[in-house]
DNA sequence: TTCCGATATTGAATTCTGTTCATTAAGATG
DNA sequence: CATCTTAATGAACAGAATTCAATATCGGAA
């Protein structure tokens, strides 16, 4: 330890001067007062591009700082740590996400036309901003206090859309009675996030619509074969042929 | 910065005392070489137990350290660093699990029933160490090398069991034809990792074989709800559908 | 048994990063 | 213009991971 060291006033060597340094800002000026709520979002934004482009315990203050333009000590008075940041930042992402899937969802009334709508919008997160697909998907419920934080009501919220969907459609009989949907729910989203993981890591790029059909498809029907010898069982196979590419060239436009 | 302080010798003051202290021991001792396996083991066991506590950056090396009785040094003898630590346990841990499947999965032959096994014995990690069993939904696949790592590697080998069933499904006719069974593989694993970690979230305790028929069924047997009217009644029904959905296209349009 | 080279172990130093806080000064208020 | 409020600062601090020169112990050779 070095003892008690005598704490330096602030160091007078840097001294704005009064005539501006137009282009080149060798040396960092002071930053002028803005209202808080400005500050605080272009934060928010750099924390944002630096999360998204490190894990977690990566991703550096002194980094996000310099970004913001700002210095360390400046971040603590908006957020009152790491962790609060990144999940602030989380924050503003369902809320936009959730935002902007309401109005959209409310107009879709079929089981399956719903469900296809809820996993393309989730699939496009990770098409429309990779760097925060991804940290989701690995680092938001990575910290102990997660059930019953800020973050997991936010997530409650984003999947209602889903359960909704899910307890809709038994009521209307559309799916089986007895279908646990609970279950069902964390089926899909554990399934979407690990095929979507696994998908990065291989390097390849997907349709997210076209994936939401297999993805829907699957399971509402189910893995088992189907019979294929009746008549009646090939018209409706052809019949099925002819509702997905309906879809589609609907979708397509 | 505190400048070059001279380094001190090490300290005096602990001298080993050659009578052995029986029960308490006061004072570190240093402890007599060993077998080099042995100490690692050591090691690996003491970060399982402290890893399975807390979070990553919760865990801490000294406490790992101190449950190994000795000293954060020694630590970096036999690990280049703390992920890598991490990494050989959850890689222990990945040896027996396949180690334990593999003879049991080859006596095993049906779709459904290899489906309900797999199922079950993951479901079974969670509840034989629930510690563990966190922080590998959580933070196995947090770093950025894990694709190509060894732990992926592992992660393969493990859900290669799977794969196999799905693929034997489909060419003994058990499965559909046109079955994605890299999806049907995400699907199954991440929708596991989700409820599982949404079960504990609940604080809510589970039956691994019960659960796993649940699952198994929902996956093989779909959502959609088993009808009930004939058969020509539902295909009669499925192209005034498509009929409708025709019209509303081309009124797009 | 005694000495010696190899190496497992040590723990203090170091480095790195998140966090605190006394100080400064820009804008608001009167 | 004087005063107050508070955004912004950056050096100091704290705590954990990591390094490394020194040391103690072991196994084998003389």
């Amino acid at each position: 330890m070095c003892g008690a060291a005598i704490r330096p006033l602030r160091s007078v060597s840097v001294i704005p001067e009064s005539h501006s340094n137009q282009s080149a800002p060798e040396v960092r000026e002071r930053l002028p007062r803005r209202r808080k709520s400005a500050r605080r979002s272009e934060i928010l934004a750099a924390a944002r591009e630096v999360f998204a482009a490190h894990p977690y315990d990566e991703a550096a203050i002194s980094d996000i700082a310099a970004r913001a333009d700002c210095v360390e000590g400046t971040i603590y008075t908006y957020f009152r740590n790491k962790r609060e940041l990144f999940d602030a930042v989380l924050a503003t992402f369902y809320d936009s996400l959730i935002e902007d899937i309401a109005p959209r969802f409310a107009a879709i009334h079929g089981t399956r036309d719903r469900l296809r709508f809820l996993v393309t919008r989730h699939l496009l997160i990770s098409v429309e901003d990779p760097g925060l697909g991804a940290i989701i998907v690995r680092e938001s419920r990575t910290r102990s206090g997660y059930f019953g934080s800020k973050l997991h009501a936010l997530n409650r919220r984003y999947s209602r859309f889903l359960l909704q969907t899910l307890t809709d459609g038994v009521a209307r009989g559309e799916l089986r009675a007895d279908l646990d949907t609970a279950l069902a729910r964390d089926l899909l989203f554990g399934g979407m996030e690990h095929w979507t993981f696994n998908e990065r890591g291989r390097h390849r790029s997907f349709d997210p619509a076209q994936a939401a059909d297999a993805i829907v498809g699957m399971l509402l029907d189910g893995w088992v074969a189907v019979a294929t010898t009746s008549p009646l069982d090939r018209l409706s196979r052809r019949i099925d042929r002819l509702e997905t590419s309906l879809k589609q060239t609907g979708r397509r436009k």
